[in-house]
DNA sequence: CGGCGGATTGAGCCAGTTCAAGTGAAGTGG
DNA sequence: CCACTTCACTTGAACTGGCTCAATCCGCCG
């Protein structure tokens, strides 16, 4: 059986021979998930390691009052729950399929042997953690200093990045996304998103149409995003 | 020699023999730095792994603009720059002694034999990471949701866990900070901590001398944490 | 068609920022 | 030992970004 390619291009297997990423792909299950099935709860035994063959997820953590955060959202090639699986903590994390999905998972087990054989995978999960932490502090450093404006900006080139279509007038964010969803992610209320992306609009930064952004222009945005005002 | 205590009982030595940890230790060259002096600085290459053995560091992000955020502290036992020194990632943040203190270093070299030869080392260092990754996000939320008041609570109750200390009266943040510290803490003006910290003091909940904070109620302090007042 | 989830838009308001002035404690150098 | 500077903190007063609430609109689906 042919490796699928969203696996193979996996940054996790970087710097492993074919061999070796076949090795670990056959000790994998294959978990299918419909649109907003949930793959693994908060609070529950971290017990998988998984990989997203073709699909997205949406990560999610909960307070004990019910607010919910967008942690991130988790594309093909992307692995989830890697930290955790290891020790015995439970999962800090919600993680839904916002599309129809197909995981890759490996129990911890699993996991501890396949790590053993091929150690660089631990070095490239910890590389991947630390991206990951660098992505948390930059939000905490654009929520204690930037307005509105240039977080919004800074959303958008974040989701760009991670799920971003070329487009022949742009750069298309994949996932469809609420007003609420974008004033999560960037902090702020549904409202002052919507009155900001119909300001763009009409500067023709960019165009929606209905949950979908089209990033017209990356460079005004990114100026927006680097500046204190909007 | 014997070990030093506070290197004993670093939970990133969780799991292994008396044996192994000599060995760990036996690798490790020593680092003094003065207060003020900079261990590592963010952006250069990242050759090695440190941890506390007394003092205290503190951990900076700093933006191109030139504005700073407060990562955290690391106290004795801590380890620093862990993931990093693994990949060939430079530094993502700046560390800095915030008074004297000795360090244990590793180089990427040792760290990786070591590594192999007890890997349960890796599984802490990736526990260590989730719980800041944990914080980072805790963070976050506060941020987009809570008000000034919790939120400064919050930071008051995270800082008496990691550096508090057990005194007569309640438990005194023992990292001596500024009221501009407190505010970049909780992502505020140094004015408003001064007016939370004073109408907080009346009310018997802390006490302040200097730039030291005793909390003199925990449970009180918990609970304007917990809500959406102050 | 009506119902429903999402989006827009207007108006008012307030938490917290900003600016400004003043106090006090800790250095520093003559 | 005392003037002078510096740094941290407090407190008052005014302003405002963006939140809140409410009304309305739009597109989709059964």
């Amino acid at each position: 059986m042919p490796v699928p390619p969203p696996l193979q291009r996996s940054r996790i297997f970087d710097g492993l021979t074919d061999a070796e990423r076949e090795q670990w792909l056959g000790r994998a299950t294959r978990v299918t998930l419909k649109r907003g099935e949930t793959l693994a709860r908060q609070g529950e035994p971290a017990r998988h390691f998984y990989l997203v063959e073709t699909g997205f997820l949406k990560v999610l953590q909960l307070t004990v009052e019910g607010t919910e955060l967008i942690v991130r959202f988790v594309g093909a090639g992307e692995p989830f729950g890697g930290v955790v699986a290891l020790g015995n903590a439970p999962y800090p994390v919600t993680a839904t399929a916002t599309q129809p999905s197909v995981m890759r998972a490996w129990t911890r087990e699993s996991l501890a042997t396949l790590l053993a054989a091929t150690p660089q995978v631990s070095v490239n999960i910890m590389r991947e953690m630390a991206a990951h932490m660098t992505d948390a502090l930059t939000r905490v450093r654009e929520l204690t200093t930037a307005r509105v404006g240039p977080r919004l900006a800074q959303t958008l080139l974040r989701l760009a990045r991670q799920c971003g279509e070329r487009h022949p007038e742009g750069v298309l964010i994949s996932q469809p996304l609420t007003r609420q969803e974008f004033a999560d992610l960037t902090g702020t209320t549904l409202y002052t998103v919507s009155r900001t992306l119909t300001k763009w609009e009409t500067m023709g930064l960019l165009q929606t149409r209905q949950r979908l952004v089209l990033l017209r222009s990356l460079p005004r945005l990114e100026e927006i995003a680097g500046s204190d005002e909007d």
